[in-house]
DNA sequence: TGTCATAGTTGAACACGTTCAAAAGATGGA
DNA sequence: TCCATCTTTTGAACGTGTTCAACTATGACA
């Protein structure tokens, strides 16, 4: 069985108890403490049962990852109802997006390492993760649909991937980011929300504009 | 001892041993089939022997890659004696990196998959990487040094490590790049490298300026 | 009911990175 | 030379993620 097919309810419970064994195991005990043979325990299974539902320890804690990233788009409508313009969408969501994932800070780094791994299936560039990078892009989207922010065609339709990519080195230096709450990623946001939002602006001056158009040209290059 | 300690000649040479077996193990076999025990057994030393000179394997992976770094180094020796302008030094800086890496790009995954991980030695943000990583912005120090760009003085200051940033890009590029000879990698430089360009002399346009001192504010404001 | 294929479950076993107490070697002063 | 101290070397042992052959439970069909 593969991690993403249909399920009957009684193993789905099974695989729901082991996320939820994973989660408490991490929380209480770090990632060092959350061993498969203790979260199989915590769960009631053997350790081979739970290599059953999952198909390696990190594919778990990617099952845990699509938790967080749920519960972003979740967190992401507030701002997205509230706010109009677009510096405030944007902001809102990036920081919706520390703000749901503070308390797993501490072993954000495990997943992170999923990203630099171009040969494993949960690279957020990979093609099995095609569904849930599309759904961050579009999350982007909406920032941008409900804003009052004028571009240029060709670049508006690239905007949304470049927002999710910049997310992604938000994501980075989180990652790497050892102050208090994650107190120096909140000021990032904030102080670097406010710049994109002027650069944007400024793709429509004569001077730069030709080099927007190179930007988008070289994206669609390189795009596989 | 440390890694980094001053060593007798007779360790010094079996130090060495060790980084050569596992960069033959590297070369033939892969990162999979380069374990401790065979690096050890190749060195012809014991396993806790060659803990005794690494601390880890990370930390004699790292070795290696400084070899790489020092091969890069040297590589890019040349553009920077014979080019003069800007774009033509950072091209063939950055393709100097693309040619070095080349042999190793099978195996590159599983390495910097290890190095993306905040907490390793590896990461090129972690303290243990202080030395290449410093050896590596001033190498587009030099980049800038003999080039014909003319720019604020506070954006020439940070534009070292802003363009060693941009070559982590590609470097994550790189990493995902199955095309024949990373062909793709290689055009990306191609085109990009002009864009930067135009967009550094744009920062001199009036109302351009603004941004950009803001940008050199959130960089110092971000800096650890 | 009985049969049988499929789904689910088990825990011992494997190879790995890593540790550590102990042994061996090197060094230098008395 | 002998002893003391420090450096270097050893390999068995530990805990980890992971695998797998064997087992049990389920349910569809006769």
């Amino acid at each position: 069985m593969t991690d993403t097919a249909p399920r009957s309810s009684k193993a789905e419970q099974t695989r729901q108890s082991i996320i939820d064994a994973a989660m408490g195991l991490f929380r209480s005990g770090g990632y060092d403490q959350a061993t498969m043979r203790a979260i199989a325990d915590e769960a009631g299974v053997s350790v081979g049962n739970a290599y059953y539902y999952f198909s390696s320890k990190e594919h778990l804690i990617q099952a845990y990852y699509d938790q967080i990233q749920a519960a972003h788009a979740e967190a992401a409508e507030a701002p997205l109802s509230s706010e109009g313009d677009f510096t405030g969408r944007l902001r809102g969501v990036l920081l919706a997006w520390v703000d749901v994932a503070e308390p797993y800070h501490e072993f954000a780094g495990k997943f992170f390492k999923n990203a630099a791994e171009p040969s494993s299936p949960l690279s957020p560039f990979s093609e099995d993760s095609t569904a849930a990078r599309e759904a961050a892009i579009e999350l982007h989207g909406r920032v941008l649909d409900g804003s009052d922010l004028k571009l240029n065609k060709a670049l508006r339709e690239e905007l949304p991937e470049l927002l999710w990519l910049l997310q992604m080195g938000i994501v980075l230096f989180w990652v790497h980011d050892t102050s208090d709450g994650q107190q120096r990623t909140r000021d990032l946001v904030d102080q670097a929300v406010p710049i994109i939002d002027r650069m944007l602006r400024l793709t429509r001056l004569p001077g730069v504009r030709g080099v927007v158009d190179d930007i988008v040209g070289l994206i669609h290059l390189i795009r596989p």
